[in-house]
DNA sequence: CCTTATAGGGATTAATTTATGCGTACTTGC
DNA sequence: GCAAGTACGCATAAATTAATCCCTATAAGG
């Protein structure tokens, strides 16, 4: 059962279409995960190890669902099962690269920030 | 009276620096239009003008702490006051012009996503 | 037979964020 | 004096997001 807003989303402009779409907490990260090569909901899960395997599940569902990411189902005897970018989840990377570095390259005062 | 946490934060990658800090509602916008020369809180509030006044206070005040934006109160009669941006909410101008510009060269098939 | 691995999901609670109700105080202009 | 403009803030409700509880099912390895 999807859950429905009672608030309208703002689509006003360039930011907020992002923010609507992506502001789980680690979808930008299994973007980028994806991207490098984890491609099976069990490494990324290993690999994102502080997130419970429910709420990883529930965000890839929404990338799926809004066109970041594709998933293929294999049928094979063991379940297997593969995600991987789109057009639209890879025209983000440059805007994830970019947001991860920003963070990084002022992580100091960015930490500190955080303690206030 | 300031909201204490209960879970963590999460400082392991600059993504997640990024959304522990920017992650509100009006933040980004905010610092992109005291960019543009919208400095005071009731401009502000005019220009985005669907955001409760204290809402958009309560975002300003957590900047200024957060040292994104510095306030500057004037000792006049009727009260003015001015935010500008410190060198930190400088550096985000390129991160904040690229998600934007992100958004809007993908609003279509963004707009459609947001329906399903 | 039992453990571990694969992958999944509905229902509920907890945590967090946003919105709102109801105030303060001062000044200018009519 | 009163309305409208400047700016601010506490306390609470509502909305949204994340976390957790308790499950299914199949296969391989020992």
């Amino acid at each position: 059962m999807k859950y429905e807003k009672k608030i309208p989303m703002r689509k006003d402009c360039g930011l907020h279409l992002f923010k609507e779409l992506l502001n789980g907490k680690w979808k930008l990260m299994l973007i980028y995960y994806i991207s490098t090569g984890f491609k099976r909901p069990g490494e990324l899960q290993r690999k994102i190890c502080t997130a419970d395997r429910r709420v990883l599940a529930n965000q890839l569902n929404e990338l799926v669902v809004h066109g970041f990411v594709s998933k293929v189902i294999f049928d094979t005897k063991v379940p297997k099962v593969e995600y991987e970018l789109t057009d639209l989840g890879k025209s983000l990377l440059p805007v994830i690269l970019n947001l991860e570095a920003w963070g990084e390259s002022n992580r100091a005062v960015l930490e500190r920030a955080l303690t206030v």
